[in-house]
DNA sequence: ATCACATATGAGCAGATGATCAGATACACA
DNA sequence: TGTGTATCTGATCATCTGCTCATATGTGAT
């Protein structure tokens, strides 16, 4: 698999960066359970309708979701599976060996 | 596997923005094959010595990477194998479904 | 002890990010 | 057509990020 290219690194991160942000995170979280209207991914998230809007649309032109009209209603829905597989095994990762509690940090080795 | 919690999404959310740097990207692929020194990570990324390093204490702080000396040199492997198993699978995420090829953006639904 | 090599670290700055606010747009229904 | 609901969007601003530069620390060899 060689080291990877530079540009892949760049799409690679730009995935990541979606998944970067604890609202974006709940959103995503939210989706995996089934399609979800602004408003209630809002009242979810605990953010303002447009703050999550604003996010929607980011997750949107990464293609991470879909949306279509339902009545006045826009109904979002994950777009990928791939994303729901890296989401579920990396809350798995965080859920194991993640014994602490407070914030994040600490050294591991130089000083 | 319910609505995730406000800890749990920011500890995600933290794991995820460890990976959303190609800098960091591309530290971590170098991982993947092999440890590394810090010298020999500049090379490949391209960058500094120094943004290595800054990038590097990330990395540790995240407990996504380990150190040890060898001689003057600090040599880096991955502390993790879930890691390399979340990056493994969204890599070819990104090398399945992105058949375009310039930057990143354009809407989907809305408008 | 001194010097060169290898890495770490703090300060500082330019650019990115995410929330809020105000206003635009889209739809349903009377 | 007008009104209320649902969502989107641009501007703005405070905060965060990642790099560079200068300097400190650590190691091996002379």
């Amino acid at each position: 698999m060689a080291t990877i290219s530079a540009e892949q690194a760049r799409q690679l991160a730009e995935l990541f960066t979606a998944l970067s942000d604890p609202s974006r995170v709940r959103i995503i979280a939210a989706l995996v359970e089934g399609e979800t209207n602004v408003g209630a991914l809002a009242a979810i998230v605990g953010i303002s309708e447009s703050a999550v809007s604003h996010q929607l649309r980011t997750l949107r032109q990464m293609r991470l979701v879909r949306a279509h009209r339902q009545g006045r209603r826009v109904v979002y829905s994950l777009d990928d599976a791939h994303v729901a597989d890296i989401f579920q095994r990396s809350l798995d990762h965080i859920l194991h060996d993640s014994p602490d509690g407070d914030s994040s940090a600490l050294d591991r080795t130089p000083q």
